[in-house]
DNA sequence: AATGAATGAGTATTCATTCAT
DNA sequence: AATGAATGAATACTCATTCAT
């Protein structure tokens, strides 16, 4: 269907040259059409990036989703840490989205760098949520502190996890993915430890 | 001086609009000069961007280092947490310096992505030495995978912190700092006592 | 058409003002359409004015040769003498084509100095060889020095009329046009006797 | 002489780049001074080009002059053959004092066109006359018509001399020359036969 | 569903020129 | 005598968008 290859074409384009550098031009040729034409599926640049953010966005929530709940009868550990290595492999088999959305995030469209914004605060809140429910779930932890401390720890280093997907090499990646993981364990164990 | 106070306006610029986002225009309207007057001090737009990426990246270094030397005085802990605080307090003050060298890495331009990338390259390995020649030097550590491990796991937490303040808060960012602070010493305490 | 209409219109312009001098707008003006027009059918000023320059030229080439095999059963004389005053009507009804290869082979433009001079050279060539092989084949001159000296001599008296129809009003081009006939002819029976 | 001098680095642009492709900066370049040194001595850039081609006619003017004079106690066929020869030397001897003239002759500036123009005029005018001067002194030559041809195809062959200097290398200029004094003889041996 | 043709508004850059020093 | 700094006007070219077909 020409209206998908348009997207996927589009999200190709951004990815590598951004929405500034990304032209209607340079989509229409990787799609094998000319730029008039996708003037026909979309009202103009903006709504063509909004549908590629679109899937983008809901693309990296159905992976992250499938992936938790993949997960979801394994020991609590296991998922944390589980959890930690699939959102790197998945930002880097889907290099392209992710670079996507960084580079919309970063763009002067207020829209785009808005949505993105909203986009991750909803995602962070519901796997914070999810793994809330899911310490409280399984351990008797008196201290609702030390919990949201534990849950923001683990956020801190899955945010160096995904900056490292962005700048490190795949051999690299593949340490810090086991630093990651015992970095949250060490965090894990501390905090019921003081329990 | 114009010539100074063009590149500061170019800075601006390029960190709200990136470089393709940011015209002579613009730089010259928040110069309060006009577009051609530009390239009586620079001979292209791409020469302009260079003297404010060398800005940049010789900024960043040198506060790297000045901060480096402040503490090297005092005890080793201490030195690598300043340092992690440190690296999130610059980010934050310097919102606009690290913007362009953020959005200057995602450009098209693949003269400014290699020298930002190239720059990185060097001022983690400056950084890698010297921590690595500290813990040598205070450690009797046996063992250099240990001490190498360590400090891949401290550029993890370290990466997780600009990433965070990148997108977080002001008041989300004090949290990290802490957070990253004690797993910083989680993982120090973790590798002597294995030792 | 508009393309055909565009390449009129930068003809005209090329012989006016040169290439530095002629203008996108001035062309598109020529044209009645705006100058973003002119860049859906040509990619740059370089390729609109190089099929202006190749219209031109093998305009020339058409003009040239039709004129030669018209007369190409006549006596050997009458048909140089022909020759010779088509080159002059060529100039004179063509001024604007003479005129931009003219200009176009002193532009500080490499390429098209140098398409225009390997066309004249071409050109040259190919009505030597054409006017050597007629007198070869109708006079039994032995000397073929004398040949060669009479066809150097022939385009001498061309050039004389080139430079004469740019430069002479056209009551003197009709006398230039008598003179030269007589001086070839007498150039030609000088040839005779010498034998 | 700095004034000299930017006259002699105009005069070389000139010919090289033409009237459009001529810059004051690269005038004041091959200057060795900065381009705003310029209206210290020329009120804009027509007034230099104006004083360059003053100096390049006037030049003209007295290097045939000179040439004329120092061969007029010469025999008149041999007066008249080494005048050819003359203009041909002056060309290829300065070539760029030639270029700039044909240039800014086919320049769209009207007053140099003009200035030009007029000045050729002038010079043919001249010349024609002293030759004509010259051969009613020495023949008695009843049939004024007859001399007028004779400057006329004198004049042709000139021209095509000129053109040639223009096109030709320099082992075919030497042909040329020989050629074209070989022509003039025959059309004067011509016409004192029909006297 | 697709496109050929066209364009207004911009974009980096150049150029002749000015003027205070 | 010379120039550093500045600019209005122009130049080739691009880009998102439109519209008739």
């Amino acid at each position: 269907m020409t209206k998908e290859n348009i997207i996927n074409s589009a999200l190709q384009q951004l990815a590598i040259h951004g929405y500034e550098g990304t032209t209607m031009k340079k989509i229409a040729e990787a799609s094998n059409i000319k730029s008039a034409s996708i003037y026909y599926f979309f009202k103009n640049k903006e709504d063509l990036v909004n549908n590629v953010l679109l899937k983008v966005l809901s693309g990296h929530f159905k992976a992250m989703t499938d992936e938790y709940f993949k997960y979801e009868n394994e020991e609590l550990k296991v998922r944390f840490e589980t959890l930690l290595e699939k959102i790197v492999r998945h930002h880097r088999g889907n290099q392209n989205e992710t670079a996507v959305y960084l580079r919309l995030m970063e763009s002067n469209n207020t829209d785009f760098k808005m949505e993105v914004e909203q986009y991750l605060k909803q995602y962070n809140q519901w796997l914070t949520e999810k793994l809330y429910r899911n310490i409280k779930d399984e351990y008797t932890c008196k201290d609702e502190t030390a919990i949201k401390d534990l849950l923001e720890t683990y956020m801190l280093i899955g945010n160096g996890l995904f900056w490292g997907s962005i700048i490190y090499s795949d051999s690299r990646i593949e340490k810090e993915i086991v630093h990651a993981k015992n970095l949250f364990n060490l965090a894990m164990m501390n905090m019921l430890e003081e329990e």
